[in-house]
DNA sequence: TTTTTTAAGTAACTATAGGTACGAAAGTCT
DNA sequence: AGACTTTCGTACCTATAGTTACTTAAAAAA
């Protein structure tokens, strides 16, 4: 447990924590979270090694706290869009113009990090590990409420289990980041996606 | 080059290269492509470094080497069973079973490492890329080809660009791999395919 | 038998990863 | 001012990755 009240004695911290969680996060998103070393971070943000080991205590500390910025700047927007009470179509619009949002222009890299960490999980350490499989449980589980509740209005189909539907939706926005990432045509992506969800229709 | 009438003077090779191959193949595909080092593959095979780096030239070149095998045992079945002329629910019936065969069973690995090496293509070497570059294309175009000759046939929705729907298909059998990958359970990874598969019927 | 050719494998090399020991520096408290 | 507390960062450590120089062994050719 971190302290209460942090007595303010002994020599001031200037390491800051958010630019390296910012670069961190920019770096593993834009390359991918095995192709950047702590000392990539440190020559970045101009910290020093022991700096960050002493923040966040370990690569596999980094890269969860870095997961849960990601989770806050990127997930959570996503699942906004699935609890915000819009009608059925209304909800797939927003959730395709939110992952066709041109990332170029927003300095955003593509692809989805959480995408990318799910496809690594065996290289990753045990904190990251256990953070993903958290956020994935919570993905699908959001994704469910809102098909449950779609489903009691008649906008989905009833003939299949929430879980599977779940899991498609999951798979529909996993594959629209890769393909992100591998170059394929926006508009190709675009229709991939009205597909996918159309096809949940009833 | 190599040479067309190789000599048979000098030390004869004691090198089973086969066995290199299949072990690194299952390996890769077992742990994944990067957890696993030369070094571990000699501890495995009992082949020393050299030996190795003679015959595949360094580690990318071992890895191209191995998607090549893999290519013949995983995916050229696969993509046979598109060009086998059955119809389409035929088609989708005998994809499903391949992809849901009993791995366990088979002593084969869960997942695909087409798919995992895809995920992690960044991480790789030139040769390895170039072939995963061109095995996909040409996963994509077989798919393509079966597509057109089922919308030929009326059996798959006309108003899609078969470029989506093999995209589509693409993504759903990266899908299912990288669930069975994450042990989802089989009932639903084969709902999950069986439902996206009944999507694209005309 | 000697020469030639080729492969064998021990024992290194280089680069880089994650991680830390430790003395100096910069504050607060008495 | 001095004691105390906490952070700073240089310089190192260890492990392991990919890779190779070089000597030795095993065969065919002369």
């Amino acid at each position: 447990m971190s302290q209460l009240s942090p007595s303010n004695r002994g020599r001031p911290s200037t390491l800051d924590q958010d630019e390296v969680l910012h670069t961190s996060l920019m770096q593993y998103w834009s390359k991918d979270p095995l192709s950047v070393s702590i000392n990539d971070i440190c020559k970045l943000t101009g910290a020093s090694k022991p700096g960050i080991y002493r923040a966040f205590g370990s690569d596999d500390g980094l890269k969860s706290k870095v997961l849960d910025v990601y989770q806050e700047v990127a997930i959570a927007p996503l699942l906004d869009i699935f609890a915000s009470g819009r009608t059925f179509d209304a909800t797939i619009e927003a959730v395709i113009t939110y992952m066709q949002l041109d990332r170029k222009t927003l300095g955003i890299p593509n692809g989805c990090l959480f995408v990318m960490m799910r496809a690594q999980r065996y290289r990753l350490g045990q904190l990251t590990t256990e953070k993903l499989d958290l956020l994935r449980q919570r993905f699908l589980k959001e994704i469910s409420v809102w098909v449950e509740d779609a489903k009691s209005k008649d906008q989905i189909r009833a003939d299949l289990p929430t879980t599977v539907i779940a899991l498609f939706i999951d798979a529909q926005h996993a594959g629209a980041m890769r393909m992100q990432r591998e170059g394929v045509h926006p508009d190709h992506i675009e229709s991939f996606l009205r597909f996918g969800f159309a096809a949940l229709h009833s």
